[in-house]
DNA sequence: AAATTATGCGAGCTTTAACTCGCATCTACT
DNA sequence: AGTAGATGCGAGTTAAAGCTCGCATAATTT
């Protein structure tokens, strides 16, 4: 009676054979959908069963509740975003400044463009779980991915705490993207453009800069 | 039958003596506190009647649904903001724009600074319900102030479309306030500054700066 | 092929929570 | 004081949704 299944984050058992890696695939997917098209007040275990085309109790054995489904959804995104900023910063070894975070923009907006809802509902969902033990391996590799970035053009930066820098120049591209909610794809040059400036201008600005 | 009670987010119908005016606001309260206190995940209204100390009939004699209460929410939150930010504004005519933003960077802190879950909530429902209507007036204000701003300062501003610069500014701000989730009051200063900085970065940048 | 293990199923149990309704009480007006 | 309308109440109705459990089927092992 230790922590058996009440309030467990984890998925209840890793699928064995091919078809229930399918399935837990299918699920995923599923609920994805499902929150980006319902938001967290249409969001339930057994739509998503019915979206995936698998039966209630079948989610069941691989989620032990709700929660551990939405925290599944969670490590997926950023992991997939750790993959592309990290990618992004190796490439950016040969590069400006001012190109690499063009790039790391572009993957912001890639992000989030999937879906306004989804990702408030995913916001909210970190915030409400105790999932903090869970994203901070994610959250040090994009930290440290941006402060090598930064460490390659302390010439041009002004910020002195990369680490504060890296937060901040993630959250500044998230935010920027995520208020864009109406994805124009026509937009998304021009959204690309403002993004980088935000960005280049938050780490180049210097005080005396403006006089006063 | 024509929208009845179903979808409608509006109040059902203003109190008229005392007694009714302190129950809403009894009600309103409430329901922010259980909104910061247990995510939407929590927010019922049943509960929000219990804390608010009122029957859960006379809960729904005001508001015919839960996503009316919700929308009473924020919109309260967008009436405070604006006023905080027009205030701002206007006491800025006489003041630098750096201590202008500065001013407004603190703004932004105070306003998320009551609870990050609640302002995640907020914003998962902003986008889930039809309330474009209802919010375009309060961002309407808001854009049109910081336009003010903007314009009194052109000489070190680099954007040159003043709408986008006052959303992207109020997106920024509010990001990085958010970000800060943990509300050390002793960081505040420290987060006043970067919010600050993220804002005269993003306004004075001009590419010329980096050379490249 | 028999046995064992893994997987899949979905009817249905149980709890939760949105919302109603008829009655009691209060306030205001005459 | 009397009356009418406004306000307040909360037990109860209803539907939704989280989750279980016993059984059926498929894969794997020996």
């Amino acid at each position: 009676m230790t922590s058996t299944s009440a309030h467990r984050l984890s998925p209840r058992k890793a699928p064995k054979q091919d078809r229930s890696a399918f399935m837990v695939e299918a699920i995923i997917e599923a609920a994805t959908r499902v929150l980006a098209a319902h938001a967290l007040a249409g969001f339930n275990t057994n739509r998503v069963a019915e979206v995936a085309g698998v039966s209630i109790g079948s989610l069941y054995q691989y989620f032990p509740n709700k929660d551990a489904l939405i925290s599944t959804l969670i490590a997926r995104e950023q992991e997939k975003l750790c993959i592309d900023i990290e990618r992004c910063v190796q490439r950016g070894i040969e590069k400006s400044l001012l190109e690499t975070v063009k790039a790391l923009a572009r993957i912001g907006i890639k992000h989030q463009n999937v879906d306004a809802l989804f990702a408030a509902a995913i916001d909210h969902e970190e915030r409400r779980l105790p999932l903090d033990a869970m994203l901070a391996p994610y959250q040090a590799r994009i930290i440290c991915a941006i402060e090598t970035m930064i460490a390659r053009h302390t010439a041009e930066i002004s910020i002195c705490v990369p680490k504060t820098a890296a937060r901040d120049c993630l959250m500044i591209a998230k935010t920027l993207v995520e208020s864009e909610v109406i994805a124009q794809p026509s937009a998304r040059r021009e959204l690309s453009a403002r993004v980088t400036h935000a960005l280049m201008g938050y780490l180049t600005y210097r005080k005396a800069q403006v006089h006063v």
